[in-house]
DNA sequence: AGTATTATATCGTATTACGATATATGGTGT
DNA sequence: ACACCATATATCGTAATACGATATAATACT
């Protein structure tokens, strides 16, 4: 898959995966992995868009025990749930609109 | 609408609209404006995608007297043709994907 | 002990959308 | 004739973003 089509997009897959359930950076990029496995979700994105997200008081990341190690584990905030609720609405209409232009009239 | 979001499919939604009828650039801005006044499609964008979808023979451009003034008309060549159809499957395939990941599970 | 996997983090680069700007021409109004 | 505006082509710079590369360290496996 194109390397830039997620663009713009991935805010809304990670606040998606973290409503599922609170993961920590490495987990998170796993599950997409297995979720979408035509893209990537390297280290080198995942990260900088949690601390984003978390700056935006999105999500909130707190250090926990995981399997006897410091994890940090992300969760929606109250805002994050509103966040991805209006994402979801924006990406169904935009993702009408496009279908919509590009349906072959033929 | 989201500044990021349409990046990725600006080429698709310009192949489709030249599949329609060939257009020269300000044409082509002012459609895909009447098409999805949700976006921009200032000529900022327009231009260097067409010369880029030129350079890779997905269109050609010719000069053309259009109501008496010279305008650089540009249509889809075979390959431009082939393109689109791909970009059409991609777009499914990756819009189906997305809407199938952040689906509300609740 | 040594290697692989898990895990967090940052940097640099390429791509892209898009606003700003430059420039020129045709049409309309006065 | 002149001003003004819409049309038209083009380029530049900037910001946002995905992502590869790299650094570092702890845990698990052999």
């Amino acid at each position: 898959m194109n390397r830039q089509s997620l663009k713009g997009h991935s805010e809304l897959l990670i606040l998606a995966a973290l409503a599922v359930r609170p993961m920590h950076g490495y987990a998170l990029s796993e599950y997409l992995k297995g979720q979408l496995p035509e893209f990537k979700f390297g280290m080198g994105m995942i990260y900088p868009l949690l601390h984003k997200l978390e700056q935006k008081k999105y999500i909130k990341g707190e250090w926990k025990q995981v399997l006897g190690a410091d994890r940090r584990v992300y969760s929606l905030t109250k805002q994050g749930k509103k966040a991805l609720q209006s994402k979801r609405r924006e990406w169904r209409a935009f993702s009408s609109l496009i279908t919509k232009a590009v349906a072959q009239s033929s």
